[in-house]
DNA sequence: AACAATGTTCAGTC
DNA sequence: GGACTGAACATTGT
């Protein structure tokens, strides 16, 4: 399920639909689309075209222009827990298809290249003048789509945060690591799969206080966390991490053998080598 | 059947 | 107001 690498991915999907003009929206899932009623998106967007793909953290959002070529509204995307984007050429069908987001929760698994037989999982879809269309498909239904999405909430995407920026908002307060590293609005784009990932290669316990870090370690920790994202999203996704297929009953840590224990910190699921990540 | 799931938000308490 | 906690949200898979 989606996090920053996801995203990225998805984001670089939904470039496949800018510049088309924009024929109508299905924006009928009021929890989906909220808080907007049916048709005010569609209203919004309809004749104009997506003239840019933006992402912070796991936030999407497209610039758009109207029909008149004025600047438009801001159109957020946002996957939840389970969300991916599909976008179809011109000729709409599935051999013209671009997939975003995580492969692993797209529903049935086809042939390649094909997307899930599961329509009523399409939560919005953005259709084109020249045929094709532009869908958030999401099983959990999580997902969101509406205008001006609250950008200048979100903290610094956690794949660009300098290292004066990262000792400033991370390394401090009484509150575990981990949760910190999943706090939107002190850095954006880490989930529970990448923030275990990157406690578990910079060797930190994740329920440590954020405040007791050293500079030293929080510098440290900045690193993993960059390198450790830009290598999931050159490689696919957050499942590619190291540490990832071990987050299981009875496994042990692949770098020295201890048991993995699991527990939940900061409300989340969390795993953790008893022996390296125990200080 | 009960529980967990890679996310966000909101009510409530210091 | 900020920091923090825990439950709720909608749905599917185990």
């Amino acid at each position: 399920m989606p996090e920053l690498p996801e995203v990225e991915n998805a984001r670089q999907v939904v470039e496949k639909a800018l510049d088309r003009t924009i024929s109508g929206v299905d924006d009928t899932d009021e929890y989906v689309c909220r808080p907007h009623h049916p048709g005010e998106i569609d209203q919004a967007l309809k004749g104009g075209r997506l003239v840019a793909a933006h992402r912070r953290g796991k936030t999407m959002w497209c610039d758009t222009v109207t029909a008149d070529g004025d600047e438009g509204p801001h159109l957020g995307i946002h996957l939840g827990m389970g969300g991916r984007i599909f976008v179809t050429g011109p000729t709409g069908d599935a051999s013209s298809l671009y997939a975003g987001g995580d492969p692993h929760v797209g529903g049935m698994p086809k042939k390649p290249g094909e997307r899930p037989d599961k329509p009523e999982w399409d939560r919005v879809t953005i259709t084109f003048d020249d045929g094709g269309a532009l869908r958030l498909f999401d099983k959990r239904r999580l997902g969101r789509v509406h205008l001006e999405p609250a950008v200048e909430a979100l903290g610094p995407d956690a794949a660009e945060i300098t290292r004066d920026e990262f000792r400033a908002r991370v390394g401090k307060g009484i509150v575990a690591i981990k949760a910190k590293l999943l706090d939107q609005s002190v850095l954006a784009g880490v989930g529970n799969l990448l923030a275990d990932e990157t406690l578990w290669q910079a060797k930190l316990r994740p329920s440590r206080p954020a405040g007791e870090l050293s500079t030293d370690e929080l510098d440290d920790l900045r690193r993993v966390l960059r390198r450790a994202t830009r290598a999931a999203i050159a490689q696919g996704g957050v499942h590619t991490g190291e540490v990832i297929p071990y987050r299981k009953k009875d496994a042990t840590c692949p770098r020295c053998g201890a048991p993995m224990e699991r527990g939940v910190v900061g409300g989340r699921t969390t795993w953790w080598c008893s022996a390296e990540q125990s200080d």
